[in-house]
DNA sequence: ACATCATTCAACGTAATTATTGAATGACAA
DNA sequence: TTGTCATTCAATAATTACGTTGAATGATGT
């Protein structure tokens, strides 16, 4: 565009992005597409949007090179460009997560709406799993699954619990986890599953923490 | 605040985050804050704007979890909230790397031929120091410079460069770095020099992240 | 007390972002 | 072709972000 000095250039490119993750509606956008591509009505579904609102956020993001589209038949499907955009979603969570008085604030708000949230220890959960007693299930992408997870635990993607319930054993008391300590889409599926009438409960915290603390992780081939 | 779903409230703060990423000032501020605390006049010096704007743009940083502020006489230093913030700048760099072509334009426009500007990679650079057969170059201010630097580097900042050619030998290729991946004066160091004859190429990026990997620094007293 | 210096605040105008509306486009099927 | 459906475009109004200015605050030293 402007035949301005470089580094202002680049950094304005940089900024680009950053504020094309800067919306609340984008990012919960992204965090969808991050469980596949999607077209434009279906997304405005589950947000409960106007279509052309989300087709609008769809299109910025476009442009800052966060998803890519394609037509097929008289659908668009977004995308996301690959996986560093999710990457970059999740350092900002951990931001957040880290500095952020009003996400622990709203966190906790969650738990007391929630009576009995009570997340499960590792050391408990280590316990239970060797007893037999619960169902561990790992609620991000199956992507982020691969690269490492608690060993024994199934994956079902937020997006996927509805149609996959009849994965889940009942009689078992079910322990979810995904990302971190306030991972959202554990919450959700600890909401979701107890709306079904199965036990559920969050672990303490998520993978990375889990990894952290020297616990076996394993890997998908 | 507001008696809003929890799912969205916790976007918003996500978003907040990234919001404050979102600008071409506020991201040099954290290439700067990256190196370690500094004063909001230094910083509007560096980045040469008015000290007001600076400061607004440290006290939205602030409020957003990336940056802290600690009163220091009649100086305020501020600072990185952590290595998170690092990470999370990183992480939007390599999104527009990957998915904006306005970036490889402008960097294009620094060296015409890609394939001359391969940057060295970490490990790369120490075995070749060890072996003797580079001089590492730091372009970055003296001061800067002073608070921590890759061991064994010698500190010409860009401006001095053509006056102080003599002090860099001519048969040892020159790995030249700075404050970042994308800082301009670590191309510009390279594109003077080989203009003069000299084997040159980059650091494959700045000091922070040679820091981070945990890579040794060295501390002029 | 007073002056000085670094920083912040407050107020302003301009520009950019956002949601909303209704019309336009493009693909498909009858 | 015509109608239908998904998506995009264009225009709007409300809100928020940005940079600039000059005054206020807070710490230091005389």
């Amino acid at each position: 565009m402007s035949i301005r000095n470089p580094k202002q250039a680049l950094y304005e490119q940089f900024a680009t992005v950053a504020k094309a993750l800067g919306n609340p509606q984008r990012l919960e956008l992204i965090e969808h597409l991050g469980q596949g591509p999607r077209s434009v009505d279906l997304l405005a579904m589950k947000l409960g949007l106007p279509i052309a609102n989300v087709s609008q956020h769809l299109q910025s993001m476009r442009r800052a090179g966060l998803v890519s589209a394609e037509r097929d038949g008289k659908f668009v499907n977004y995308r996301l460009a690959d996986e560093s955009v999710l990457a970059a979603f999740a350092s900002i969570r951990t931001v957040a997560e880290r500095h952020l008085a009003e996400v622990d604030r709203i966190v906790r708000g969650y738990f007391d709406a929630r009576d009995d949230m009570e997340p499960v220890a590792r050391e408990d959960l280590v316990q239970r799993m060797r007893d037999g007693l619960v169902t561990v299930l790992d609620v991000r992408p199956p992507d982020e699954f691969a690269r490492g997870h608690v060993p024994g635990a199934i994956n079902v993607p937020l997006g996927d619990l509805e149609s996959r319930l009849q994965e889940i054993d009942p009689a078992l008391e079910v322990v979810a986890y995904c990302r971190g300590p306030w991972c959202v889409m554990s919450f959700e599926a600890v909401a979701a599953l107890r709306a079904r009438g199965i036990s559920a409960r969050r672990l303490e915290d998520g993978l990375p923490e889990w990894k952290a603390a020297g616990m076996p992780v394993e890997i998908t081939a």
